[in-house]
RNA sequence: GGGGAGGUACCGAAGCGGUCAAACGGGGCAGACUGUAAAUCUGUUGGCUUAGCCUUCACAGGUUCGAAUCCUGUCCUCCCCA
């Protein structure tokens, strides 16, 4: 019979960083019942396989589960294949297409292998909700839907302002929620996490369980982590996100331009910083903002790419953002000896810049060097010397090395 | 089914038939500055063989010397009534 940790040390650990807890005597019941019973609970996780680049977004509610894992609990991760294989043609802004089986599997896949930087691979369950979902009939679906009322559905928040906005809802939107509900119904789930934006559907879901006499999950919802720019919540399309994908240095680097107030709530959601130890650094965030940010990025860093590498993207920051100087490894073009090449096409061509216009717009402004002088002709030609090498800085960031072969 | 409003660049939003590649705001990018890739200030923001040319204002046609602006049809969205 597995050996659960004591009741205080387990809500110590669930409850760091949540938002809410819906309800949370119902959370400590049923860890009473699981520790005296030796029965694991049942964590699920719902998640979208249409975009599977992962950020540090995701990887809030991600830690959440691990943290579930490692406290000896079973947690299953939902693959929701059924609703993007529909896809959702209204969308808030955009139009969502219809993912193919494959794509869908594939995309799945590069989730599950992004989201074992966090998960234990081995711990968790993965379940698409086709299996179950594809087989309801129409008549299903109806009695489904008979299950919750108009009204109710634009209470919803997002529902609420997009009916208000005059923007469009389209019907199935309402089914989704459903959907959602009707995978903790099969799933017989203790406990959904998702973010706070979750909680309508989250609901949904406890909603529908007590309608078939089951036990309603208890709903944990983390904050929405705001990106680096510090207004909106971290998102891909916003541009303001950290992947966990992202280089080393990349990390470091987004990691350090967050606003001072953010450096608290990144200690808190995304590292691993022990809970007692947490209340130091919010003091030392607000003393001493730099250092600290330098020690979150630091942090953040080591946890998805080791201590070694976290210590090189430090001195890299330093040599290049601080001191200015040029990075120890760029891209390297070699080009023929005694070659000419216009530098709007060098650019170009490349895929240093975007467009023809972007790179003259950028030399005009100021935003090209080579070898540390600024180049202000866009006719200008790069004439390769024999074993020379030109290092081309494009924009704040961007280099490269021209080297002439031999 | 009836009536009304509307679809403009990454987003929001102006736009008298010519001076519109299209005001303004946000976002992005660049420069300056900075502990920072933050904040702030300045500039810039369709493409190209860039003193010029080409393609854009839902889509397809039409009127006109000339259309984002007028007409016709199609598609899409919202509101009111049923």
């Amino acid at each position: 019979m597995p050996d659960f940790p004591s009741i205080e040390e387990q809500l110590e650990v669930i409850e760091r960083g949540t938002v809410e807890i819906v309800p949370r005597d119902e959370l400590i019941s049923k860890l009473e019942y699981s520790k005296k019973t030796g029965t694991p609970l049942r964590v699920k996780l719902g998640c979208d396989p249409t975009r599977p680049d992962l950020h540090l977004g995701h990887s809030v509610i991600l830690r959440k589960m691990r943290q579930f894992q490692s406290l000896g609990h079973h947690t299953i991760l939902i693959i929701g294949d059924f609703t993007a294989m529909i896809g959702d043609p209204s969308g808030a802004n955009k139009t969502r297409p219809a993912l193919s089986k494959e794509e869908i599997v594939e995309n799945g896949k590069t989730y599950f292998e992004q989201a074992s930087k966090i998960l234990d691979p081995n711990k968790t369950e993965i379940v698409y909700n086709s299996d179950w979902l594809s087989p309801l009939s129409f008549s299903d679906v109806i009695r489904l839907a008979s299950h919750y009322t108009v009204a109710r559905m634009i209470e919803r928040d997002d529902f609420l302002k997009r009916y208000q906005n005059n923007d469009p809802i389209s019907l199935h939107e309402f089914l989704y929620p459903l959907a959602q509900g009707q995978d903790s119904v099969h799933l017989k789930s203790d406990i959904e996490l998702g973010g706070i934006d979750q909680k309508f559907n989250l609901l949904v879901g406890r909603h529908l369980q007590k309608e078939h006499d089951l036990s309603p999950q208890v709903c944990l919802m983390m904050p929405l982590l705001v990106g680096t720019d510090g207004s909106k919540k971290m998102s891909k399309s916003y541009d303001n996100y950290i992947g966990i994908d992202d280089k080393p240095e990349d990390m470091y680097g987004k990691a350090l331009s967050i606003p001072d107030e953010l450096i608290y709530p990144y200690f808190e959601l995304l590292t691993d910083i022990a809970v007692d130890q947490l209340q130091q650094f919010k003091t030392l965030a607000e003393t001493d903002p730099r250092n600290t940010k330098h020690e979150l990025a630091w942090h953040l860093t080591r946890l998805y790419h080791g201590t070694e590498k976290a210590d090189f993207a430090r001195k890299h920051f330093e040599k290049t953002v601080v001191k200015k100087d040029i990075p120890d490894d760029m891209p390297i073009l070699t080009l023929p000896a005694n070659s000419e090449s216009g530098i709007l096409a060098l650019l170009n061509d490349h895929n240093f810049t975007a467009s023809n216009s972007e790179a003259r717009r950028m030399i005009l402004q100021g935003g090209v060097s080579i070898n540390g002088d600024k180049v202000d002709d866009p006719q200008f030609v790069l004439k390769v010397e024999q074993g020379a090498s030109y290092i081309i800085k494009v924009g704040k960031r961007k280099y490269f090395k021209v080297e002439s072969s031999a």
